[in-house]
DNA sequence: AATTTTCCTGACCGTATGGTCAAGAAAAGA
DNA sequence: TCTTTTCTTGACCATACGGTCAGGAAAATT
């Protein structure tokens, strides 16, 4: 009479070895995406056989949601910093910087997820819709409120994100692209500057 | 005595089907990235076998780095255009206009190009950096003369292309976002209007 | 120590996929 | 028309890949 799902909290070399297979596939599945990642692969980079990564995750699949769905959490985590208290200017531009500085400390997470949703996003649909549309919405309302207050120029708040997650992801995202032209050293360093006067610029009421 | 490389024109089949292979290609590369694609994939969608694709190209690498090839000219158009003799502002946001057209008219040689840079441009380095990377630095030796006449706000030439690459460009690639967070019909108009504001605000000296 | 549970792996399987080949069908050239 | 060249394909091949399984090793539990 075996229970059918023990609630088990999970060993210490579960969670470790758990910890080495997403870590491993996270770089696996940024660099090559979902097709162009293999198992063996995943398995090589985590130190583990092939069966062991089966014996821990249901599959290829099962991997690459898990990584999804924790992401998303971390992705989302600057945008629920910003303080519907705080000075409008200043809470959007330190919200521009925090996603700067995920796109310099967490390029293979930007890649992960923009190969997902370049491919349509086939795998978190439902996650963008139920978690990130809602929290899109509460923002939108916020900066309009902030709009109407006069705190801040008259802009679309989506399009105003669209083009704060395009510019700083674009840093991880076209990483290969952005060396090529830049031969400079400091590229994070530039960037900030840029983007921090761009967006001033188009905000100031 | 067959001499080894006839340079023969193409016969009308010839141009037809290579024609059919390539938007075929174009259609699959794009929607599932290089491992995605499957040569079955592309010959069914060209109404063609297998073998006769690969009659026509050596192999799937041929096709792809053909398409990159082609790809490269008309997404380096634009930038060609911008005129060193007009009026720097309008200029600049007329090359906004365009790269935001080519995101809602050609938005698989957007994904595309995305794809390939994203796995870090294993098939197009060479590319980038003979074509593209020529081609920025007369750019953005042009705009900062701009700058220096005081014709456009001192800014990062490079950074502000980056920038309206990636705002444009953001509206082909993250498609699938962009449809769960905006239910409007016109999203082309509003990035439009968002991206002139965005762009005008910068550049004004 | 004995037993149970968890962890791990070599060998294997079925399928998908890029690519080949021999030979026939269709155009083009004479 | 006859011949040559171009075009097309069914059948096939080798490899890669996701996944399975039986059984052994290592921990944990008693």
């Amino acid at each position: 009479m075996n229970d059918p799902s023990p609630i088990r909290k999970p060993s210490r070399i579960q969670q470790r070895n758990r910890k080495l297979i997403l870590d491993a596939a996270l770089e696996v599945f940024s660099n090559h995406g979902y097709r162009g990642a293999t198992l063996d692969l995943i398995a090589a980079r985590a130190g583990l056989s092939k069966p062991n990564i089966l014996y821990y995750f249901e599959g290829k699949e099962d991997i690459h949601v898990t990584l999804l769905n924790q992401l998303m959490d971390s992705w989302l985590a600057p945008l629920r910093e910003i303080d519907p208290m705080g000075d409008p200017m200043e809470e959007v531009l330190a919200y521009v910087h925090r996603k700067l500085e995920m796109s310099r400390d967490l390029p293979r997470e930007s890649r992960l997820f923009a190969n997902e949703v370049l491919q349509g996003a086939p795998r978190m649909a439902p996650h963008l819709e139920t978690v990130l549309k809602p929290l899109v919405d509460d923002t939108a309302d916020l900066i309009e409120g902030w709009i109407a207050a006069g705190k801040l120029a008259a802009v679309d708040p989506r399009h105003l994100l669209f083009s704060i997650w395009a510019t700083t992801q674009h840093y991880a995202d076209f990483d290969a692209q952005v060396r090529v032209l830049m031969d400079e050293a400091d590229v994070q360093e530039g960037a900030r500057a840029h983007l921090d006067m761009m967006f001033r610029r188009l905000l100031v009421p």
